[in-house]
DNA sequence: GCAAATTCTTTTCGCGCGTAAAGATTGTGA
DNA sequence: TCACAATCTTTACGCGCGAAAAGAATTTGC
């Protein structure tokens, strides 16, 4: 490795013997040179330490070779858990992802896509807040850069969503509630900031109904995205007012389930399958945390690979045909119920 | 808002009225144009919608507005809240944070200095893995961009280093242990990750010493950064074995905890400070989930807050110095107690 | 109201690269 | 070996902005 200073590719280009121009043509794709060059110009790579000027690289091309990937809290390790497997995917498609979290906020999350408005993203992956998101905004922003959603929807926004189909995965767990003990009382937010949580208020209700049972929603107060928080304070008060008519709760999602489960613990009602346990708690979502619940936390598990995969594919042909798609599409994927010992 | 294309900033100087190395002026610094230039530069930012290219602003600027910021792993939401706080402060100072995770491996980790280094950043912080740190390699970028370290500390690599005190924290919950029970049993991993541990287990042993109990080391065996798996499996193994010569166990981080807690769960072993209780658990860090364990998770808080705020005040002090800091600062703040109800 | 100090406009250059066009070189197939 | 295609080199321009210099305009202090 000689230290001489390469400080622009027309060094780089006198130094590997190669003009500049097809040192240029090499970095777009080293496979659009002859062999014989690329081995030369490989050859000055190993010997000189040079890389082009991303800065003059991205005014210049038409499109950069970023995308944007938005999560709406960062601190859940469940979008933790999806944004690292998306960036994954859009490294491996050589492309550069710019994670940024929304925080919860709405403001956030459109700062967020001004921000990346400024980095010119060739396209962008969106998880929005949901109810909470300036739709208006959001959607102007989708307007301007190729943009898909996943985890939740925004109706007609964007040229895609992916996501958990929760009619489908609530009947899931509701029907094996059922199968095996009582029938579930649903254990929610009033105003959740989610549109995933309507759903599986709907399907919940859907599904009760079905299996010939009354729906019993249990809608609590809180704000925000302190879950467990909610789930902890309300569940208690739930637990304590004694007005629960069954004793299994399914919660709208884990988090939920991790405070109400916490909840429970400090009162000593006991939750579980066991013949002497007096509750049983399921939640929704497999978070990372519910293996490790106490009881652990019976649950059903989102296709979260599949759903990161479908939506890196999608941005990626959308890249390529160059925002000519026309029709939006929307797929769900299905759940899969995960037993443990809390239901 | 019109709506007349401004593509540039010699567009935009035309229709403000303003001469363009004015325009640019304001860009790099609004105060620093008379108030009747800025008004109309304002008026016709209302007016029109248009930003300097940041590609060609970073092309020409000796130095860029950005921030790296590097976390170990942001799937641990210690790691997601504190990045979060940091991310915040950068953002305050005028400054564009680029969030980066290494999601636990040292290849990852130097791909995220790799890619910084593109980015041409202003400076960088990195909470590095630790042990599994690439020394070398990260001391060289160090040398070519200004970089504070937290969390973790490297010996002698960055220009400060900002983390906790882990000698008296851990002095703080052994003391208290001891006080209010059984000495404790040490709960590690037998060859941790990160460099804290070490500190954990030494301040430890120190800590026992001083009060005259024999120290207890209990290593475990498990690689990587799964530690509630860890903590689970052979936290259940050493219930089994009923070799522990304690009641009391202080583990090196609460994730381990969480584990320990959920194995101890799982055995019907009853965890806490009450007269029935057979075991206490002790952890460290004050994890965002050890509200919610069951039972709560005792254990010491390190101030992150803190360690957020002189972090990026270094960061931002060693920007303007550019660079010309002689002495390499280390601070360590003081951890706080956290009793809750599981020792 | 005047001179000095600020701040502006005008002009020009350069940053590091993508890209296009024309001509030279290399590779391919018969 | 030849002819043609593919790929290269050379040359030139442009991207959108920062920055510097010289002179014009404005503000400031007294």
């Amino acid at each position: 490795m000689s230290d001489q200073k390469i400080k622009n590719m027309e060094d780089f280009a006198s130094v590997s013997g190669v003009s500049r121009p097809t040192i240029s043509k090499y970095f777009n794709d080293p496979a659009s040179v002859r062999r014989s060059i690329r081995e030369k110009i490989e050859a000055a790579l190993q010997e000189y330490d040079y890389r082009p000027n991303i800065y003059a690289v991205n005014q210049n091309r038409r499109q950069t070779k970023n995308i944007g990937l938005v999560v709406p809290n960062l601190t859940d390790p469940f979008f933790a858990g999806i944004a690292r497997t998306i960036e994954g995917l859009i490294v491996k498609a050589g492309y550069n992802p710019l994670l940024l979290s929304s925080h919860g906020g709405p403001e956030q999350e459109i700062a967020n896509l001004e921000s990346l408005r400024a980095i010119k993203p060739a396209a962008v992956l969106l998880a929005p807040l949901g109810r909470a998101s300036r739709l208006e905004q959001v959607e102007e922003f989708a307007h301007g850069v190729p943009t898909v959603l996943f985890d939740a929807n925004l109706e007609g926004i964007g040229k895609a969503f992916f996501g958990s189909d929760n009619a489908q995965s609530v009947d899931l767990i509701v029907d094996y509630l059922c199968r095996s003990g009582e029938p579930p009382a649903f254990f929610e937010m009033k105003t959740p900031v989610n549109p995933n949580a309507y759903k599986r208020r709907k399907a919940y209700i859907a599904a009760m109904t079905r299996l010939g049972h009354a729906p019993h929603l249990v809608q609590v107060g809180g704000e925000g995205w302190n879950f467990e928080e909610i789930g902890f304070v309300e569940g208690g008060r739930l637990l304590d007012s004694k007005e629960l008519k069954t004793n299994t709760v399914l919660c709208s999602n884990d988090r939920l389930a991790i405070g109400f489960l916490s909840a429970a613990f400090e009162r000593g009602v006991k939750v579980g399958l066991l013949p002497d346990a007096e509750l049983r708690i399921a939640g929704h979502d497999d978070h990372p945390f519910s293996r490790f619940t106490c009881p652990s936390l019976t649950t059903v598990s989102q296709n979260y690979d599949a759903i990161a995969e479908r939506s890196v594919e999608t941005v990626l042909s959308l890249i390529d045909s160059e925002d000519r798609i026309d029709q939006r599409e929307e797929t769900l994927f299905e759940g899969r119920l995960v037993m443990r010992n809390s239901a």
